[in-house]
RNA sequence: GUGGGUGUAGCUCAGCUGGUAGAGCACCUGGUUGUGGUCCAGGAUGUCGCGGGUUCGAGUCCCGUCACUCACCCCA
């Protein structure tokens, strides 16, 4: 077989590989976000990379972008028509209806989930063609505070990393009553402007997303335009205004923006979305809302329901664009260092030891001399190494540095894993 | 799908109107045959993205191509 150069087999477009030390925050946004989550009863949910077309199709909507022209399709070997996931909102419902999980007699059904989604897109600064997101969906109750916890834990997430400069965008849509008629205003409004074929084309299918609309040419024919919240039934008025009153009360800072609609279609009442601008273009690092109708329309019962994903790649540049670094922990606490072949034995067993103790610990391989080996112990971030030869061994002693003060003292073997635990929790190394 | 920018050492980049390839950081060795980080001395490193053209001579100019990147559009 002949050799291919390496390139060949580089990272796909759009994609980009996670690896330490920058992974470690990646692992550690998703816990930040995750964590709120489960402290407000959320459960966790893992659904399959891959659905049926159709659950995307009918679910995020025939008119949007992401199905139209961005998702990963492909038919299998037995003629079923998949596509990758583009975002976590049909297959979490679908999941939940599937199992039931609605008629257990416990709603709302809250769920959490975290994991990767495709989208076909030409890549650039917080975009990607595989991207990582964390999402929570409270299912099957219409309650303006199941709105507002939502939008709590995000802000509270985003809070929690040391984000500052995002602001939350906040808006409504309207129900099935409302938004049909208001729909027909906008509709007969736009229709009356000079815009391209694409956009005359949307004013048709989905006349809201037209608001959405930033080039400015565009937006500036949009002065005068009818807005949503001016043609709001009562109930959704009413639903709206609890919403933003629970939030003020949470002390949650909002926007009201009449032109927020996002790109699915499946949206009703609430939609917000947080928005930071150290992202290049892109703005949104997270976004939500309820969608009281989709259940219905991918062959469920009626279940109203909220729900929002967090880009946890987006939030991550917010991170850098903010200047923040996370105060990760050392991944290592104990570097050991033998010094001949008989100490290697002796110092492997009690890299185990210490390991089983919980202290995370890691050793000199590859028989390096102590020079290098101290070196290793020093790149690794440990606090402490461990050093021992037979000189030390006879005496049933180590040596245990502190490499933080360069100060080094003989410990007693059996003693070294109480030692060592003593002094880790007694002086952080942070 | 449409534009702009950039491809030179592991990384960040410099390289003038063409004349045999550079810096900082990182790395390696030694100063210390049982001690890292700091300091000092020394050292290694390149298909200059790829293919073609012009030229005595191309990292540099021309054409093509690929990749990356940013932006439009849209979204997490």
């Amino acid at each position: 077989m002949t050799t291919l150069p390496l390139s060949t087999f580089s990272a796909p477009k759009g994609t980009y590989d996670l690896i330490p030390p920058d992974s470690s925050v990646f692992l550690a946004v998703r816990e930040a976000i995750s964590t709120p989550l489960k402290r407000a009863g959320y459960g966790y949910i893992e659904t399959p990379g891959f659905e049926a077309v159709e659950l995307f199709a009918r679910g995020v909507g025939e008119s949007t972008d992401i199905v139209t022209k961005e998702m990963y399709t492909l038919t299998t070997k037995g003629g079923d028509e998949l596509a990758l996931r583009p975002e976590g909102t049909a297959s979490v419902l679908r999941a939940a209806l599937e199992a039931n999980l609605h008629k257990l007699g416990n709603l709302p059904v809250k769920l959490w989930y975290s994991g990767s989604y495709y989208r076909y897109e030409r890549p650039q600064k917080g975009r990607y063609r595989h991207f990582s997101q964390v999402g929570a969906e409270a299912l099957g109750t219409e309650d303006p505070a199941l709105d507002a916890e939502l939008i709590i834990l995000a802000f509270d997430a985003y809070r929690s990393l040391g984000l500052r400069n995002f602001r939350l965008l906040l808006n409504s849509l309207g129900d099935k009553e409302c938004r049909p008629v208001y729909r027909a205003a906008l509709q007969e409004f736009l229709r009356a402007l000079d815009l391209d074929e694409e956009t005359r084309r949307r004013v048709e299918i989905n006349p809201l997303r037209v608001l959405d609309d930033k080039r400015e040419a565009v937006q500036k024919q949009l002065v005068g335009a009818p807005m949503m919240r001016d043609h709001l039934c009562e109930a959704c008025k009413s639903y709206h205004e609890q919403v933003r009153e629970l939030l003020t009360a949470a002390g949650v800072a909002f926007e009201d923006d009449p032109k927020l609609v996002r790109g699915l279609d499946y949206y009703t009442r609430t939609t917000f979305e947080f928005v930071h601008d150290g992202l290049g273009s892109q703005s949104a690092v997270g976004g939500g809302g309820r969608y009281d109708g989709l259940s219905e329309m991918i062959g469920g019962p009626a279940l109203p329901s909220v729900g929002w994903a967090l880009g946890v790649d987006r939030t991550v540049l917010a991170l850098k664009a903010e200047g923040i670094e996370l105060e990760l922990p050392a991944h290592t606490d104990v570097f050991a260092v033998p010094l001949g072949e008989e100490a290697r034995r002796a110092l492997f067993s009690l890299v185990t030891e210490l390991r089983r103790q919980g202290v995370a610990t890691d050793f000199a391989y590859g028989g390096k001399g102590l020079k290098n080996a101290m070196k290793s112990a020093n790149r690794s971030g440990a606090r402490f190494a461990v050093v021992a030869g037979e000189r030390d061994l006879a005496e049933g002693t180590v040596q245990l540095k502190d490499l933080e003060s360069g100060e080094q003292s003989a410990v007693a073997l059996d003693a070294l894993v109480d030692t060592v635990r003593e002094r880790l929790s007694g002086s952080p190394s942070a």
